[in-house]
DNA sequence: TTGTTTGTTCTCTCTTGCAG
DNA sequence: CTGCAAGAGAGAACAAACAA
């Protein structure tokens, strides 16, 4: 079978050869279960959308790591050990950066079937399990391989191999945050590098989470700063300024209504491209209710609302429903008006709320565990807790 | 597009521990 | 001993992203 190559592999072999005296190349050749974390991660340098497949490799780490703990490597003697817990593995699997929510299939069937899938000759199965006693091991057959004379066991090299796996799926994140921390401070000195910052976000080319994350604080800041009055009759008069909710995580949210905004009920939608069908199915889904677009390109408003006019023409030829869906379009947001506004808020001296605010929404757009932002909030006060000493 | 893979939630059964 | 709650372990179903 050829052995697909990917921005990943090359990080195995290096791991390898450190374990094996250069010879990483012919253990990947050689080792079922290396194979299959090759194939496994590929998506290692891909964005934070696409999907890791984090339940499988920790299945193999939560065994491996087992096997390395009980020592097993150096003194042998696996096939007396009794196994490991269930409930030891999965709690371990879920104390893993992204592993919050994983679930016990890949342990009792998802890894095993796949593998068979990949391997099908392979007369070994990566985990060993006893619906007796329900204790896990690590099939050694998989781990220990014979090259050249040489018995070689994977086992330190698995979990390393894993280990930068996790690393190079949270650095394209943590840079991001680490950036937006760093930003926060620069921009009380420099205001001027963090309008480019925040800019530099607003491109018809970046993610689309993370331009959905930055507009929703910058206009969440611009109508904070908006008041308006209102009431049951004219003597009792309430103030209350214009707040922005963001209605939940971009990915589960697909085609729902991003931003709802309180008291005026207006409901934002973002979205990437000038496509009128998306904008109809979308005014189709709320009976008409009229949309704030926030539209991720330089495109004039007009031009927009013109191809907008001009595909639904096409659609229904009728002109009286066209003027309808072009009446249902509240207002539509480009990219130089979100400049615009941020500029406008960046005057009444908010700007860093909005950093503040991409930092938040990051945070809890990517997964950010608890744990970690526990350590970050105390991290914190410890430090606010040394500026006032 | 379509079917497949992977991540998540829900729900069910069986076991265990505990209070009364 | 009974009844209840919580935990373990499993499968079904669904949703989002990927591959072809």
């Amino acid at each position: 079978m050829p052995i697909p190559k990917h921005d990943f592999t090359n990080e195995i072999t290096t791991i390898l050869d450190c374990y094996s005296g250069n010879r990483g190349n012919e253990i990947l050749r050689s080792s079922e279960i290396i194979q299959y974390l090759n194939i496994k991660t590929k998506a290692a340098n891909r964005g934070s959308k696409s999907r890791a497949s984090f339940a499988n490799h920790y299945a193999i780490y939560v065994l491996v790591e087992d096997y390395l703990t009980g020592g097993f490597d150096r003194s042998g003697g696996y096939s007396d050990y009794d196994g490991a817990k269930f409930s030891d593995l999965f709690r371990r699997q879920r104390e893993l950066p992204f592993g919050s929510k994983l679930q016990n299939h890949a342990l009792n069937h998802r890894l095993n079937e796949e593998f068979k899938k990949y391997f099908p000759i392979c007369e070994h199965l990566p985990i060993i399990r006893d619906a007796e006693s329900n204790k896990y091991w690590i099939n050694e057959k998989l781990i220990i391989i014979q090259l050249g004379g040489n018995t070689i066991n994977l086992a330190a090299a698995i979990k390393e191999i894993i280990e930068a796996y996790v690393l190079a799926r949270q650095s394209a994140f943590s840079e991001f945050m680490a950036y937006c921390q760093e930003i926060i401070y620069i921009q009380e000195e420099s205001p001027e590098k963090a309008i480019q910052f925040i800019k530099g976000l607003f491109r018809p080319n970046v993610d689309a989470r993370v331009f959905e994350i930055a507009s929703f604080s910058v206009l969440k800041q611009y109508y904070a700063d908006q008041r308006i009055y209102w009431g049951w009759s004219p003597e009792e008069l309430i103030e209350e300024s214009l707040i922005l909710y963001k209605t939940g995580r971009t990915n589960a949210n697909d085609g729902g209504i991003d931003f709802v905004m309180k008291p005026l009920g207006r409901f934002f939608q973002v979205t990437e491209t000038v496509d009128a069908g998306k904008y109809f199915l979308d005014i189709d889904k709320v009976q008409r209710y009229p949309i704030t677009f926030v539209v991720k390109t330089n495109e004039s408003s007009e031009e927009i609302l013109a191809k907008i006019a001009h595909q639904a023409e096409a659609k229904y030829q009728i002109k009286a429903i066209v003027r309808k869906y072009i009446e249902s379009v509240e207002e539509v947001i480009n990219i130089p008006r979100l400049v615009e506004i941020f500029e406008e808020v960046l005057a009444s001296g908010y700007g860093a709320k909005v950093i503040e605010e991409i930092v938040l929404q990051s945070r809890v757009e990517f997964n950010v565990e608890a744990e970690e932002q526990d350590v970050l909030a105390f991290e914190k006060a410890e430090t606010d807790a040394k500026k006032t000493t």
